[in-house]
DNA sequence: TATTAGCACTCGACCTAAATGAGTGCTAAC
DNA sequence: GTTAGCACTCATTTAGGTCGAGTGCTAATA
């Protein structure tokens, strides 16, 4: 059995319907609804066949069809041929770009979920390649010095390292040159034991410092790993029957705030997914709490190579028109606004 | 009509009975559950009268009683008298001290969720005094400069400012010593107009970098004041039918994601309070949607004049004893763990 | 006077049966 | 191939009925 044109425009209809009313939908409702001009009696032959098919379901004998999973992805798949086209974007979704780099993907965030209604996420961005861009040590106060540690794509930490004896400002500059000299310009992977030995014997009695810093260069590259999460609208999942019975609810709040979770969804191949748009839907989901949900994301880029991503999650039955119109522009406006100036 | 003792140990029974099952608590109950040895109907006369007095509620005729905010009130408050003599500690409820702040308060909050079941925050500690303790301006490239700015308590901020043109490493050095010997030990209501001028003065040709850098600290220390909160087990709400309702898990939910909300529990009556735990039930929480909890709230300070809060949410009809005694310990491990040596 | 036993009464919780109605599958006619 | 007609299914709603926990009140008791 095939997929004929005629089956295809009664799966979109009833798909469509099913959208907005979240009823299951009846043969008699299709053979209005539609402009093919058929009786409900005939609909309710070819109903049976996309059953067969799998792109419907039954939740009950006599109740009317849903979507299958399959159905959802034919869906989608048709709508993202169609945009393809179109490079509308939402005039109305508008982000301000912010001071503070957090601030405004918060705000992304924020802007997605009051738009669509639906839960959100925004992982800050980070870079492909973790390498280090400056380091500077100064003398905090006799016993403390302050390490200022800033790696590619601007992202700047600081760590506090105890010393036993004050440091004279010679030493700190002559510190600071030896560091910078060898350093600059090395990723984690790069600066290896051969290279640290190297370094303690020319800083000689301060070794113990260069090692501290070192563990210190180490460990914030490392950390930015285990990277930040943003969230917002998380209790809209309240707002769909489907969703909100006690235990689906609990769960998907859990995978909000155990935002290590969602770390699931990353897409980690590189990209040449021509900046692709992604969306699982139902059992597709990466993330066993989120069966019942649908989940659209996007990979942004700022210009120097740090990467993030937005998503969505919502029911199912979600308007994923407006979803990807949505994802689309933050996408594209996360995009541009980091490309000349940086930070 | 007076609270006599007999009336006081019905009260308490029903209370502590009402809290172990949840259910409304009949008189026939109570006549069993003490060692009073009086009859259900003797029971019945003086429940009658306690309704009167508005320590318990019956919610609807033919039901049993249960506590009203009055009466739960009166519980925490003869359990907070019984506590104040015992300093017992939760042995098992250890916190172990993180490399990172931030990590350690989500810990915190984390450990108290898991022990209590019930959802919990933490904010990070602010400073009492706001004041400036360390500068320092470094070349990160031509046309960057990064500011670390320290303030009292090793809060560090960075701010990179741009520049039209590359200043030479004596110039740096000029304007660090220029900007620590005026300002350090400065809290920002004493950088003044009139201090900001004759800095600019002296600096010559670079008093817009002056101004770039006085902002960016009155900003970090302003910035401090909008202060982060952790929290966890946010989904335990699920876990009580009072609460898990539609509407109001919803609302909680959302206090708990817009963590502004929760800022209004900061108590800012200075330390004199004894370190005093605070219980507020129903009514009296001074956030709106959690008028269905109950909120345990106390201050934790770090050495150096460093306070933050830690705080437990549950339905009113908690387990006090276990939540204070939670609370307890943990601000007690948060109090000494930064006693001696500051991060 | 305080306590208790007894009793009628209330009211939510739970169960069952019947009515409703949307929607189906199938068959026979067009 | 399409449609009208019809019997059938089944979730949902409604109504009635029982059950039992618990009360308030009254009269008897210590």
């Amino acid at each position: 059995m095939e997929l004929d044109e005629r089956k295809t425009k009664i799966l979109q209809a009833i798909i469509k319907n099913y959208l907005e009313t979240g009823e299951p939908v009846g043969s008699r409702t299709i053979s209005k609804y539609t402009d093919l001009n058929l009786s409900s009696a005939t609909i309710r032959n070819e109903m049976a066949d996309l059953e067969e098919l799998g792109f419907i379901i039954q939740p009950h004998t006599s109740a009317g069809r849903i979507p299958s999973d399959k159905g959802y992805r034919f869906y989608v798949d048709a709508m993202m041929l169609e945009h393809e086209k179109e490079v509308e974007q939402l005039k109305d979704v508008l982000l301000e770009k912010e001071e503070k780099l957090d601030h405004m993907l918060k705000q992304a965030a924020k802007l997605m979920a009051v738009n669509t209604n639906y839960a959100t996420m925004v992982t800050a961005p980070r870079s492909s390649r973790n390498v280090l861009k400056f380091l500077q040590l100064s003398r905090m106060d006799a016993s403390h010095i302050l390490a200022v540690i800033v790696i590619e794509g601007n992202v700047i930490k600081n760590t506090v390292i105890e010393v036993a004896e004050s440091l004279n400002d010679e030493t700190m500059l002559k510190l600071n040159i030896l560091l910078n000299t060898h350093l600059n310009g090395l990723s984690v992977e790069e600066i290896n034991l051969g290279l640290i030995t190297a370094l303690k014997q020319q800083a000689g009695m301060y070794g113990p410092i260069i090692e501290e810093v070192i563990d210190a260069v180490a460990e914030t590259i490392k950390e930015d790993e285990d990277l930040e999460i943003y969230t917002s609208g998380t209790n809209n999942i309240f707002k769909y029957p489907e969703l909100s019975d006690n235990q689906k609810a609990s769960d998907l709040i859990n995978a909000f705030e155990e935002k290590q979770l969602l770390t699931q969804l990353i897409d980690d191949t590189d990209s040449e997914g021509r900046n692709e748009i992604k969306v699982y839907i139902g059992e597709e989901s990466p993330i066993q709490t989120m069966k019942d949900c649908s989940i659209v994301t996007a990979n942004y880029e700022f210009g120097d190579g740090m990467r993030g991503m937005i998503g969505i999650i919502g029911p199912k039955r979600m308007d994923y028109d407006k979803v990807v119109g949505t994802i689309k522009t933050i996408k594209s406006q996360l995009d541009t606004m980091y490309k000349k100036d940086d930070n």
